[in-house]
DNA sequence: CGGGTGATGTTGACAATGTCAACATAGGCG
DNA sequence: CGCCTATGTTGACATTGTCAACATCACCCG
């Protein structure tokens, strides 16, 4: 018995999953409705409730997925850039980019709906992500090219920069001056590496 | 006729915008609810729908009255320590101790459901808070103690680092560390100082 | 001063939604 | 083969936002 995948449908939950992203990408946060996410799969509402405890717990399982998603692309930027400063700023590009590609995901990566403490995975894969930039800084440090700095604070800092742009950015705040979102990246990246330049 | 305030209850409209922050801020945004709004006041739901298009509308109200109560505690801020580099760094604390003090508050004010586009009142009142910083930092460049970039781009850049540490603290994401949000904020606006400074 | 008129508030109803209890089924294990 | 548990369904219910129809009150115009 390769996988638990076989009794009635067929391992579910995977498809609820799959199917609760793809719903909550194309129609927003709103459109994730038990009955919605149900139909396309050809089973009624409630079929959920074996896999998943409650509606929070689905959406949960949409944020760790996400962070998942989200820590791929920027290690995958950090480390294919050759790890150095340039590779660091293409690590915080990379993280905007994911924000702006899927938006409502990302916010329901950070929603109040989903509270991390209450889902251990959501826990672990948040803190995989975090975990990726204090890495990324560390690594920096010992190459003299970051200040000695607790690392975690730095990581914190630098975080919150980029959270807030990928916020702004989704919340539309940043069109009155028709903002190229990119290039405020860039130019946040930049003075990001001043500040913490030893 | 000083006011419109005498039809039936008097000035229903204040009534229940203030009883929608109270509720946000006490038992949070789920809390809120046309008939949790209305039943405190001694009114039935839908007697809201005389002042306001819809739930969102009143929603959109509560984002915009904090906006204005933001820009209140940034400025007094910012006026009341002398317009300097020091007072500029206790209007960055003044944000984040606004959002911690109201994080229900502040999350309506920022949350997906308020398009600011529809809302030209709520559109102002953010214009304004976002003035509000750049201000501040065109008031530093003309004194010397603020680099020549474009004030715009410097503010959305200091906005965004404040918003995303505002809103980690608000979502229990700094907690891991044990961190102390004032001091992380201290050090950011530390680090902010040194990227800003010519 | 009195009736009407529009602003303001209420009631009833409805569809959508999350959730639970009771029921149905199926697939593997004894 | 027969049962047992995992899996899925149906019916029901409370909550919620919203609308239409109705009620009421203040003020204005004659």
């Amino acid at each position: 018995m390769a996988k638990k995948r076989a009794y009635h449908h067929g391992d579910l939950r995977r498809a609820l999953l799959q199917e609760a992203v793809r719903l909550i990408q194309r129609k927003g946060v709103d459109a994730l409705t038990l009955r919605a996410v149900g139909e396309p799969l050809g089973v009624s509402r409630t079929a959920l409730y074996r896999h998943f405890a409650d509606k929070s717990a689905l959406r949960a399982a949409v944020a760790s997925e996400g962070f998942r998603m989200l820590t791929l692309q920027v290690l995958e930027a950090w480390n294919g850039h050759g790890r150095n400063a340039e590779a660091f700023q293409e690590m915080g590009m990379a993280y905007v980019r994911f924000a702006m590609a899927h938006p409502s995901h990302y916010r329901v990566m950070f929603g109040e709906c989903v509270e991390a403490s209450t889902d251990p995975e959501l826990a672990r894969e948040g803190a995989a992500a975090f975990q990726a930039l204090v890495d990324a800084l560390t690594w920096q440090q010992q190459n003299g090219s970051v200040r000695p700095d607790n690392p975690l604070r730095l990581a914190q800092f630098i975080w919150a920069t980029v959270h807030g742009i990928a916020m702004l950015a989704i919340d539309r705040l940043l069109e009155s001056q028709q903002t190229d979102v990119e290039e405020l990246t860039r130019f946040a990246n930049e003075r990001l590496r001043i500040a913490i330049s030893v």
